[in-house]
DNA sequence: AGAAAAACGGAGTGCGCTACTCCGGTTAGA
DNA sequence: TCTAACCGGAGTAGCGCACTCCGTTTTTCT
């Protein structure tokens, strides 16, 4: 990532980035960025740098050693994230069998996404990363059209739907699969069966669908959810 | 709504709650309770009383006369909206066909849902009304169910989810809703179309969907939403 | 080993934000 | 006309969090 923007030449990031680190601070910065992975996927990026730090077991001031603030973190692990689903698809792109790919894809990205929140935050609205977006999706979606496409012409997929959908409903599973991401981690495929049940050009029977305790499981969900939103016990 | 905790005597409200209001308070306890249900929704719960009470053209001393906090104004636009809801449950009840009852009841809720951001916060994870969501579940489930239980009677839905599918169902979209409120607002009906087809026991083909430039206002609507994170322009 | 450079920790600081209060002025209604 | 009820909105209090600063520790180089 080019700094677009000259940043005011920051005391403790010199204009040597070359200059390889300390041993120490290269692992402390290892430690930094699997903790801030750890903690912002469950908590989402309302946590406080210092959460992180005291994940990662360092402190607040070396964690503001490597990045320059908490904005350049948050970049670093969105671009990862975003990396990770893009070999995705295309390792979906790579299976014999259309319509197998994509449900591949959205299974896997999802498993990601659903236990991400921080990633949610991100796309969804977050003053974190924004400039990073674009590059993002510039990066995803061609090969999500690519599986569409295959998907459609080889009589799977209904088509009526375009590329940028899928985007979308993946957000709409993800969102609920943040939800009940501590009560029942899974949940969310119960409903990605139902949306893809719905995706197929047509069908005689429903797909199965894996079991869960719904009701009481809803009633965790929320339960926790407010919990967290009160931030004590 | 009782009050079930003794709540310490406030100077103004008085208790004696049987006095009528004054003729101009009144007025304005009905502008509050108006604007207040365009800002939440607009804005969602993190909207400002300040904000609530400039819309309905009162100072803010005027909001905390009526209601001793911003809970309590929350607490009572969301009865408000829970009873619109259940009374549309009812209503649906009353169709003749069983499937269409569901469907008008899904779409005429998440009309509702998916321009009110404030009803989103409330069932997910504020700390605002939190004692309220239990009535409201009480209230409105069994009316789901039997909708439900008929469909499926009937042949129409498949077997194989059960009411408390349908809420999650409708917070994962109007999740999107609240998201495209401003970019395309009936975005949302496209995506419960799909949901659709995938809940009907069987079909042969895809049913019409309404179409949309839907790359074009997924950009729209997450720049909108990020705009709204930045707070300012 | 010893010295210089690099890195560390975490208490502290500053700031922005917002729920709520307070009181001098205004209005309804008898 | 008189007073109790009501109004407005500037001000307060307090919290939460991003970020800094400096005395101490660790690495690395000769």
């Amino acid at each position: 990532m080019t700094s677009q923007s000259e940043r005011p030449e920051h005391p403790e990031h010199p204009e040597h980035p070359e200059r390889p680190l300390r041993a120490d601070a290269e692992r402390n910065r290892a430690k930094i960025m699997a903790a801030a992975a750890q903690v912002f996927a469950a908590q989402g990026l309302e946590a406080t740098l210092d959460e992180v730090a005291a994940a990662a077991g360092v402190g607040v001031g070396t964690v503001y050693r490597r990045f320059p603030d908490k904005d350049a973190l948050i970049a670093a692990l969105f671009d990862n994230a975003v990396d990770e689903i893009a070999n995705l698809a295309h390792a979906a792109a790579r299976r014999p069998n259309s319509w197998e790919a994509l449900v591949w894809f959205l299974e896997e990205a999802l498993q990601r996404q659903c236990s991400n929140r921080g990633l949610r935050d991100v796309v969804v609205g977050s003053t974190y990363a924004v400039d990073h977006m674009a590059h993002a999706k510039q990066r995803i979606t061609p090969s999500i059209e690519l599986l569409v496409a295959r998907a459609q012409r080889d009589g799977y997929l209904r088509t009526d739907v375009v590329g940028a959908d899928f985007p979308i409903m993946e957000m709409m599973i993800s969102f609920l699969g943040n939800l009940t991401a501590s009560a029942a981690p899974d949940l969310w495929r119960r409903y990605l069966t139902i949306l893809l049940d719905g995706l197929v050009v047509s069908r005689s029977q429903p797909s199965v669908l894996q079991d869960f305790p719904v009701d009481h499981l809803v009633h965790e969900a929320l339960h926790a959810e407010h919990r967290r939103a009160r931030r004590a016990i």
